[in-house]
DNA sequence: ACAATATATATGGTTATTCGTATGCTCGTA
DNA sequence: TACGAGCATACGAATAACCATATATATTGT
């Protein structure tokens, strides 16, 4: 079924974060999401290897950074519930915390701009 | 966290299935629930007791039944993400067959109306 | 009181999820 | 070529989810 492997994925708060994180800056790097949950490399990579396999995110290589965006073609209604979501619990402390920490992964390398 | 326990009850394609059919008519009885998915009755009633305990479905005794509703302080995120659902999903066969077979059930017990 | 219906829960076993740790792979650079 | 950084995956262990079956509770009718 489809509705079911989707809510899986959001089942789990690590992957919840990162999609709202996702939602919020359009491609991040895997780096920059560990950090910003404050969770390992090994487990970040595990779950956004997980939205992966549902077409939830897409990846692409940039040099050694490997950066996640939400998949262009996921379907409006898994749009509308990641949006929803946003709404709805973004104003928590835990993903008002991973937003900043997300914003100051940023700014630690601003400059590197064309 | 919030949410995750929420899209727990959604990751389960029995839950997911009541909840959507919970939203078409406003309270169900177990037995046409269990009727409507095809499943066990012992199914059934664990996993309603499971959104029970989160909070997504109440219930009240008549008689001999137990009907189900969505909760009525069921967050407006919540009911918004159900919605969505709805809209992205109740076009499926297997969800057009549940309605069809609650439909028969409310139809099974016509003329009790007061 | 007894039987029948509707519902809930307990129990045991199977499968899935999750995580930490270790290891492999790719790319850039010295 | 060798090394380090960034990322992915494999493996083993712990926990959680799930289901079928059996049993318990509540209500109604006889």
């Amino acid at each position: 079924m489809q509705g079911e492997n989707f809510y899986k994925c959001l089942a789990n708060e690590t992957r919840l974060r990162c999609l709202l994180l996702l939602q919020a800056q359009e491609e991040i790097c895997v780096c920059d999401l560990a950090d910003s949950l404050g969770v390992s490399q090994p487990m970040i990579s595990r779950h956004l290897a997980q939205l992966r396999a549902c077409n939830l995110v897409s990846d692409h290589r940039e040099g050694q950074w490997v950066y996640y965006r939400l998949h262009v073609e996921l379907q409006s209604w898994q749009r509308n519930v990641l949006a929803v979501t946003r709404e709805g619990l973004g104003a928590e402390a835990l993903y008002q915390e991973d937003l900043r920490r997300l914003q100051s992964c940023e700014r630690g390398r601003c400059g590197d701009d064309s």
